[in-house]
DNA sequence: AGCACTTATGTAAGTGCTAACGTAATTGAT
DNA sequence: ATCAATTACGTTAGCACTTACATAAGTGCT
């Protein structure tokens, strides 16, 4: 799924889901056990059975909400007949909010429900693999902490700063290889079995027949890559050229394309092509800044279905 | 904090805490590095950055929303200028939302902010032990699968269908000892260092004088406690009695004081005794159900400052 | 005692989401 | 070809929560 496979980024959405979802069961659990107890309003009701009368600004801390939704949540709870009221005689702008007799003993039923979640919860994560509800703990603390902004904002001026760096091929950077040009080829046409057999596994489809592949790197992370293919004796392709959206405009594809450039300079040959699709106007542009000329016919022979342009490279001007 | 003392139960909202606090925290990454997205609007734009034009049902099955919510969304983005809509030529229903050229470049921009955020999230939680985001992922398709509910509430039924059984004392049940006295203790007078003690250590407090203890379990877990202290040769006096809330009104503080009086009896005492205090009111029912008859004046040289209420053990009529 | 500060709480307006409903367009079974 | 079902998606109302503001009541310093 989408959102998990955005991972870390796509955190506080897939949070508010899931806290949607248990809010949802519990709420199930309640009704189908005959009881009315909404989900949300277990933490207050909770801490006036556990602590006895509060007030708001106390029970606001406690369940970590603000003042004011305390308030209009005992607003409603005292219309449903939950709370009362009483004045605290000591000062007058508090006031004690109390359980009713009747919601005291709502609550004192309710001891099997909330096991049987506690229980069954527990179990869920305990299949989870690891110490799912300790580390979880953890990780609030952690957050609530407030090192973490911190250390992001560091890391991110830290990333920011670098410059992007040009690496030739590296085998434990083959998944960016496949990675990023399936992200392309996702998005503007589709992935063939084709490309994933050349994807997956360059060494035989792009190195061993002649060719070369070069990595963009950003703070030792890889952002981009581009390959160059051997088609005939001194005859090579430009191609499976990627950036990964939101490392783009930095200048990676230009200077990628300069390293197989450079590269084709270096194999003294003859003819250097590419192909490409009008869609992929950005790549376009960085072709013909590099020094790639449009051909005016197709390429004869061209093994890419996808492919509506054909440009040659003559050199810089 | 009392949302983590409450754990699984009060999951709900503590992932609801931990999203907020999440989407702060990215809010202020985006905001310090000059950037204007809001992290809220994260999944969506994401989504189309990746996966290029998509509908409105598309999304929102992509990032778990509504449509509605998508749909709103969208009209505000729209206002916002980060996306455009093109009609879908084949169905007039469905309209393709593409972002706009000003929103592709802003988003080609983050990417150092959502490297850092993943990897200032990664880190803490690999801080936290255990691999939590693996975890996490796991628990959220658990939580998917849908099976929780039933399992919670076939356990609720076990639990609910189970009868309140008492037990004598057991050394690895000490800490429910503890934990249940405390419960009233804290709620309607103070945990005193010496209530500390007693609490903490029954062994000597209570049972090697010459006193006993009993538990009521429901379902193989401890819901409530009492104590019988001698005090003198003959002489014992009923103490320590407590119940979960959650789970009274099912007979245990009853059963708990029978078991109390036939052990008294077992050991030929003369004299049972209790103190306690008005506030109490729902347990004073308890005493004189079961044979306790108030005492006219207070007890001389009680020892609980605490003790409003002096009873007598007559034997039931 | 007086007055600035702080605290407790309520109210109003806004946000992000859902559920419920409505409408137009498309699909599928006959 | 027709018409009921389905699909796409917008709109409305409502909920839970927040921020911002308002107000009354206490506190502390002089």
């Amino acid at each position: 799924m989408f959102l998990q496979d955005q991972g870390e980024l796509a955190m506080g959405s897939r949070l508010k889901a899931l806290s949607e979802r248990l809010y949802a069961i519990a709420d199930e659990v309640y009704r189908a056990s005959g009881q009315t107890l909404e989900a949300r309003a277990f933490p207050l009701l909770r801490y006036l059975q556990v602590k006895g009368p509060a007030t708001v600004t106390e029970i606001a801390a406690a369940i970590g909400q603000t003042h004011s939704a305390v308030s209009q949540a005992v607003a409603k709870l005292r219309r449903g007949g939950w709370l009362v009221r009483r004045r605290d005689r000591a000062d007058a702008r508090r006031g004690l909010l109390e359980l009713s007799a009747e919601a005291e003993a709502r609550l004192d039923r309710l001891g099997p429900q909330w096991r049987a979640i506690r229980r069954g919860v527990r179990a869920a994560a305990a299949r989870c693999g690891g110490d799912l509800l300790g580390a979880l703990a953890a990780f609030e603390r952690e957050v609530a902490r407030g090192e973490l902004t911190r250390e992001i904002l560091a890391e991110h001026a830290r990333i920011d700063a670098a410059r992007v760096e040009i690496h030739p091929y590296r085998a434990d950077w083959r998944e960016h290889f496949y990675r990023l040009n399936a992200g392309w080829l996702e998005r503007y046409f589709a992935l063939e079995p084709i490309d994933r057999q050349v994807l997956s596994d360059p060494d035989t489809h792009v190195l061993a027949p002649g060719g070369a592949i070069f990595f963009a790197a950003l703070d030792g992370e890889v952002i981009g890559t581009c390959a160059l293919l051997k088609e005939a004796p001194g005859v090579y392709e430009v191609s499976k050229m990627a950036v990964e959206p939101g490392f783009r405009g930095r200048g990676a594809g230009g200077l990628l394309l300069d390293a197989v450039i450079a590269e084709f300079r270096r194999r003294r040959g003859r003819t250097l092509f590419l192909e490409s699709n009008r869609k992929l106007a950005p790549a376009l542009r960085l072709y013909e800044r590099a020094g790639f000329v449009h051909h005016p016919a197709p390429r004869p022979g061209s093994h890419y279905a996808r492919a509506d342009v054909y440009m040659v490279y003559e050199g810089k001007r």
